[in-house]
DNA sequence: TCAATTACGCTACTGCAGTATCGTAAAAGG
DNA sequence: CCTTTTACGATACTGCAGTAGCGTAATTGA
C-alpha cells in the first residue's frame, strides 16, 4: 500500500485544518489567508495546496471536519420531528455567518468538485427532512398531490434566500411560521 | 449646481459600463478584471474606483442599468398572474449563470452597500409577487392562515436554494409545480 | 490674471490565490 | 551502496482587487 517514494508527513492534515479553525472563527471566509495558515501550520504553501487544490477545498474540509453529525432518530409525531428538524437547520445557518455560506456558494458554483463536496455535506440532512416529510404524507398532515422533494425545498430554500438575497434575519419564530406555513395550525389534541 | 473644479466626464460612466458589459458578458463575475475595463474603456483605474467603490458595485450598476423593468400587469387570475410571475422570475434566474448570483450575494453579505443595491434590484419584484399572492387569498385560493410574505418566500426561495445550494436545474416545470404545492391541484373551471 | 478646487491619468504599492521551478529529504528496491 | 521515487520547503512569479501619492488638466471665483 505504501508507496516508493517519502511518505506523506501525516501532521501536515491536522496541523493545517487546526491552523485554518483559528483564523476562519475570527474573521470568516476572507479572513483566511492560505499564506497565514501555512505559515501558522509550520507548512509550505506548496505542500498545503497538494492536499487541497483550493482555498474553497480547503474551507470545505474544515467544515466536515468540524461537524459533528447529530444522528436524528425519528419518532412516531411527524409534525414534532418535522419542526425540530427544521429548527435545528435554522440555528445552525443563522449561527453561521452569512459570508461563509455564500462564499462557498460562489466557490460551488465555479468549481464543481466545491459542489459536490457541499452537497455532500447536505445530504444527509436533506435526506432527513425528506423522510420526516414523507412520514407527515403517511399520516396525512400533508396534502397528497404535494411532492415532498418540492416541499423540503419548500421548507428550507427560504432559509437560504433569507440569508443570502433579503438577509433578514433567521428566527425560531420563522421557523415555526414556515411549519405552521405547509402543514396549517397546529390543532390541539 | 456644479461644484468648483474641474467637472466630471460625462462619458466615463457609459463607457465603462459598456467595457464592463462586453467583458462579464463572456466568463461571468471572475472575468470581469477592473484592470481590463480600465483600459478598454479608456480610463484610469483609480478614476474608476471614483465611481464605483469596489468591483460589486460596478457589477450591481452595470445589472441596473441591463434591466429593463418588465412592468406587471394582474388580471382578474390571480392563480395565472402567479404562475406567470415565478415562471418569469425562474426563466430569469435559470438565463443567470449561478457564479453571478453567487458572486452577488457573497458580496451583499461582505459590503453592507451592496447587499442594499442588490436587494434594491430585487423589491419590486418582490412586491409584485407579494401583492399577488394576497389578492389569491382574497380570492380564496390560499388558506387564511398563510402569510403572504412567508408563501412568497416560499414560492421564490426554493429557487434560489436550487441555484445556489443543491445545483439542481430550474425548469419551467419546476415553476409550476412549486405553484401546485401551494395552491393545490388546478381545478377545472 | 491668478489662486483655489476638483477630476483625471499615471505609477507604484500591498495583500491575496494560485502556479512553476528547483534543491533536498526520506523512503523502497536493486 | 546507489538509483529511483515521492514529498517537502523555499523562492519567485502572475494576475487580481484595492489604495496612496503625485503631477496635471479643467473649471470657478476673486
Amino acid at each position: 500500500m505504501a508507496g516508493r517514494g517519502r511518505p506523506r508527513d501525516t501532521g501536515v492534515e491536522g496541523r493545517v485544518l487546526a491552523a485554518a479553525a483559528a483564523e476562519i472563527r475570527q474573521g470568516g471566509y476572507d479572513a483566511l489567508s492560505i499564506d497565514r495558515v501555512a505559515e501558522r501550520a509550520g507548512v509550505a504553501k506548496t505542500t498545503l495546496y497538494r492536499r487541497w487544490a483550493s482555498k474553497a477545498e480547503l474551507v470545505v474540509a474544515l467544515i466536515t471536519n468540524l461537524r459533528e453529525e447529530v444522528p436524528f432518530e425519528p419518532t412516531d409525531d411527524p409534525r414534532g420531528d418535522l419542526t425540530k428538524l427544521v429548527a435545528t437547520i435554522t440555528a445552525n445557518l443563522a449561527a453561521t455567518p452569512a459570508t461563509l455560506i455564500a462564499d462557498l456558494a460562489a466557490a460551488a458554483a465555479r468549481e464543481p468538485r466545491v459542489g459536490e463536496s457541499v452537497r455532500a455535506l447536505w445530504a444527509e440532512r436533506h435526506r432527513a427532512v425528506t423522510a420526516v416529510v414523507a412520514k407527515a404524507q403517511e399520516a396525512g398532515l400533508v396534502l397528497d398531490h404535494v411532492s415532498p422533494a418540492v416541499l423540503v425545498d419548500q421548507l428550507v430554500g427560504p432559509l437560504y434566500y433569507r440569508l443570502l438575497v433579503t438577509g433578514e434575519p433567521l428566527t425560531p419564530d420563522y421557523a415555526r411560521t414556515l411549519i405552521r406555513s405547509v402543514l396549517g395550525p397546529e390543532e390541539p389534541r
